[in-house]
DNA sequence: ACTTGAAATTGAACGGCGATCAATTTATTT
DNA sequence: AAATAAATTGATCGCCGTTCAATTTCAAGT
């Protein structure tokens, strides 16, 4: 048998893609296997290396597709322009995603390529998309400071918040313990220091208590 | 052949362990193989399976490894009450390891068991020692707090910075960004938080300002 | 010293995996 | 209608983790 045509090559990725990740979100990233989706799909291993180079090339497209998922969620919060506010909504919203499919959102970084081979442009971008979501938020507290500065700290917040992620994920909080009450702390101590405490000279500032500027 | 009794069983676990952080430190956790460990240590498969119950056993007592060695190092610092110079200290000590053994540490959170399996009791206390660590110097600045705050907040902390390093071991660092300046923006912005934003009603901080208590 | 039971070690074997590719069938172009 | 291109199959390869009966050696008891 041979060219059934049943389903457009569109049709068929997305067909993998759900099927992939379907599998992911009930088994985790070890359980997927390119049989299984093939078998899923109604069509035979060969099927898959026709769309996708191989396993690692499917996954960073599904884990793509997490991503805008995610993107799509983060954007639709509305900006105040009070930081701790606006952050507390991205992170209420980031959280929700990631509570929601828990193992989807692992399957984003657990999966690791091989060191010889770069990680795909599209994807790089997907995720400053990301980032560039919390910059936004941030930037009223900020506005005094180089973009190179308001920048970094978006950084250091994200990475902080995916560290609670990845944390929780792999089931290393403890009891009573939830990512969503230490992302909070997270965010009013962070926006605390950010607000009270030494600034740069930016002149726009009240209190610069001397401490020398980082 | 049968029983060679070359090395001891305690010998035997070090062949093994050490192989296998050798193994992972050139090429990562994707090219660790039982077979390849067993061929290093001039044994076979079987006696790997002697020594422990599957790789997943094994990779955690490496890990565990790991995460002693960064205990010690960690437990080399000295402390001065000074919680920004301290926590400095322990980052820098932190990230200097992690630096030198980047695919080691990656190993530590790459590999999940299966969720089935719990973690064993020991990794989670060899976790907890680290976390501990923080906690000691993070405590001067919160006298007035609870323990359960104190505690919350040395989580967040390691937390974040777990964030970061996992981040950078998966090279997704931008150009001219590395763990240590991300890390020393978090402390110095996080301690500043803590020092100068709203506080509990302890009633030994100066600066109330007024806003709401967490 | 001899016997006996326990422990260690081997290596073949199993089933499953990702990946490849010649062969086949169907669709599209000429 | 013929020729070309694309899709699909399924057999096949080599590797993987894991198991286990068989073998050999060590240690204990007598």
């Amino acid at each position: 048998m041979a060219r059934r045509s049943d389903h457009t090559r569109e049709e068929l990725w997305r067909l993998i893609i759900d099927s992939s990740r379907k599998i992911v979100e009930k088994e985790g990233l070890r359980g997927l296997r390119a049989r299984q989706v093939a078998r899923d799909i109604g069509y035979t291993i060969g099927t898959l290396y026709n769309l996708f180079e191989d396993l690692d090339d499917l996954i960073m497209h599904m884990n793509g597709e997490t991503l805008d998922q995610l993107m799509e969620e983060c954007s639709k919060v509305e900006l105040t322009q009070n930081p701790n506010m606006d952050l507390e909504r991205l992170v209420h919203c980031y959280l929700s995603f990631t509570h929601e499919n828990p193992k989807l959102w692992n399957a984003v970084f657990e999966h690791k390529l091989p060191e010889t081979r770069p990680v795909p442009e599209w994807f790089s971008e997907k995720v400053s998309g990301l980032l560039s979501t919390i910059e936004r938020a941030l930037a009223p507290i900020l506005s005094g400071r180089s973009a190179a500065e308001i920048h970094q700290h978006a950084r250091v917040l994200w990475m902080s918040l995916f560290g609670m992620t990845v944390l929780e994920g792999s089931g290393r909080l403890q009891e009573g313990e939830t990512s969503m009450t230490l992302a909070k702390t997270l965010i009013k101590t962070y926006v605390d220091g950010l607000t009270n405490g030494p600034q740069v000279n930016a002149g726009n500032y009240p209190k610069d208590n001397g401490k020398t500027p980082r």
